[in-house]
DNA sequence: GTCAATAAAGGACATTTGTCCCAACGAAAT
DNA sequence: ATTTCGTTGGGACAAATGTCCTTTATTGAC
């Protein structure tokens, strides 16, 4: 449920004594990358959660994922020079590792290296979102929740429950009906 | 709704003499990748269009896209050397370009264009179905198939219309209830 | 030509989820 | 101390979606 990304991690935290890499800190609920608007950086989770999501025109939030440890945003966005589909602000206090737009395109093309480890997180990223969506789809609330707390038992300690429900695509009060369901019935 | 890479397809119909690239034909319904099992090759899509999909336990079908021209397969398995998350099927007949899994690697280790085709190539697929399942979640199926049908208004003349509801992730009553409905009020 | 399999359409009812409320609690600000 | 605001919890009802079943065409296999 919160992404990882070990390999990438250790390459940043090896090179980060580099000129092109900064660390920077932000506190719950701080906007690391705002929805719409250009990315000057390409962060990466050194630790802490952030969330990644998108609202819609009509206010609804939808939560894409839950980065965490060596989870890598922006670099989408200077990949296909856009603006950003989803916002990303920090759950929990979080440190991360800052690279430049140039420097990432220079790392990009001159490391081997560095470039594998960006197609590895793209192609993680699809796999997982390809999965989710199938679950998150195909199931009831009910189902999709119990997967989720199989993964990360103490969500409800580390996220805020409506970041949760927005995780499943569902309201706040539909997610506590399935809860008190499923203390009734002692499966939780 | 179809998803595309012209791009990519013009790098590869260019590159399609060389001996790494073969075509292949294949005939509506017909089997490209199954889910779970290894990748031995690439394809992109020359002509047609094709499904991908993902099947649960439960025996239910999610599909993921439905690909177009020059849209490719097999890319991620190779990549992060796992097996298919998903399945590919032909809706169409099908003329499709191979690159074996070696040639795959050394064109993305060797080429500069065609790896950067491929990062873009993957940051637009995690870009799309961000925002595709953000809408499909976050809204009911009225408002869902008509976003599709705005965007390829001839989809039920081309898709049949389980794979339509599979693709917008309810059942096929939901769907044509949704239907009828639009129709008594002339929307449609 | 017949038969099985597949696609399409929809009735009737059950279940799930959303909407609109109200209430309690705790943290932070004044 | 009081106020305000975000978070949590849940009742009552409405709306959306699923399940199960029946029917009708159509296509392809034999």
């Amino acid at each position: 449920m919160i992404r990882t990304n070990k390999e990438l991690l250790d390459y940043v935290s090896k090179h980060s004594d580099s000129e092109g890499i900064s660390e920077q800190i932000f506190f719950p609920s701080q906007t690391i990358i705002e929805q719409g608007k250009r990315v000057n950086s390409v962060c990466i989770i050194k630790s802490g959660i952030a969330k990644c999501f998108l609202t819609e025109e009509n206010g609804n939030d939808f939560v894409e994922e839950f980065f965490g440890e060596g989870e890598i945003v922006g670099e989408i966005e200077i990949i296909n020079n856009h603006v950003s589909v989803c916002a990303i602000s920090a759950i929990t206090e979080l440190v991360i590792y800052k690279i430049s737009v140039n420097n990432f395109k220079h790392l990009l093309e001159t490391d081997k290296l560095f470039n594998q480890l960006i197609l590895k997180a793209l192609s993680a990223k699809i796999r997982y979102k390809a999965s989710r969506h199938a679950h998150n789809q195909l199931n009831d609330v009910e189902a999709n929740l119990l997967r989720i707390k199989k993964e990360f038992p103490d969500m409800f300690n580390a996220i805020p429950k409506l970041d949760i429900a927005n995780y499943l695509g569902v309201t706040l009060r539909s997610l506590n009906r399935v809860l008190s369901d499923l203390k009734v019935r002692e499966l939780i």
